[in-house]
DNA sequence: GTCGATGCAAAGGCTTTGCACAGCC
DNA sequence: GGCTGTGCAAAGCCTTTGCATCGAC
């Protein structure tokens, strides 16, 4: 195979070449974005108001509006996921090679959250499809629960 | 009526002492909500806004505020449940006893869903929950996909 | 009769959008 | 230089809340 060594996801080289694809550009704001999700590393969640928040705190100001409008077309390239958490509002995290079976522990009195993997779920999953004749795109999992330390300062159960 | 037999779940009387035991009232509202999710029976995911159409359609005026506090409440009491599907907005279903092992394979672009189950994911999520010492309480798989009908008219995947 | 529930309308989050200006290609 | 992207503020959606009245118990 070609591709001498794939840079890593979301480097500016890929995120410049994957926008012109699309007729579109690389600014300063879309690489702080992006940049501040691969600071963090794969695995954790923020909200756009987060987001917001963080570049700030960097001294990397971006509109809020821009962090919207970021976060989504980010997401639209798969560079960054959106995740189905209701307790917590709506949140993003980097989109990894892992993204398709890629699943979460979720605390629903605090919030915290543990990631998982299991690939029997994505057997499920692509199950299902394939019986209903649909096309899979991704495939998510969330364990709604009580983390150790609410399950004790709540000992009744839902 | 005398009812020998154990009346299904979230019948009037079912409600009412559910609600009495919380110092609650069992209101001609909280009835015609309830009513309505079992006049369509399991696997119907239905928004706030479309509970209150239906209602009005039916003669059975609700207010939408009201609407969404019996929502809320009767997701509090395990007679709803509430869908995470963040393509179509919050929505509820019957909450049956099936609710722990429950998962939707939803199209992203029309938003339709099947339901399946599949023991393999509950397996998964026990395995997850019981490796991080948190207690789980319900497991909810959603396979974001393209239904046969959008899959044709959208050939390029994600 | 009491106290919880309802309806209405207003307020509240969060997210998107319109518009003029800035800046990437 | 053209056309996309940005920032700001305003608008939009969905949901919750305050308050007077209603009604279940």
């Amino acid at each position: 195979m070609p591709v001498p060594v794939r840079s890593p996801a979301g480097s500016p080289e890929d995120l410049r070449s994957s926008l012109h694809g699309r007729g579109q550009r690389l600014t300063p704001q879309r690489q702080r974005v992006l940049s501040l999700f691969e600071r963090l590393g794969e695995g954790r969640h923020l909200s756009a108001e987060e987001v917001h928040q963080r570049l700030l705190q960097a001294e990397e100001r971006v509109s809020l509006a821009t962090v919207y409008r970021t976060l989504r077309l980010l997401s639209s390239m798969g560079m960054l996921q959106e995740l189905e958490l209701p307790e917590g509002g709506r949140r993003f995290e980097l989109g990894g090679d892992h993204h398709r079976d890629h699943h979460h522990l979720v605390c629903v009195r605090c919030g915290c959250t543990e990631e998982f993997e299991n690939p029997a779920v994505l057997a499920a999953g692509e199950a299902a499809a394939s019986l209903h004749g649909f096309r899979l795109l991704e495939c998510v999992l969330n364990v709604r629960a009580l983390c150790p330390r609410c399950a004790q300062a709540e000992p009744n159960a839902t």
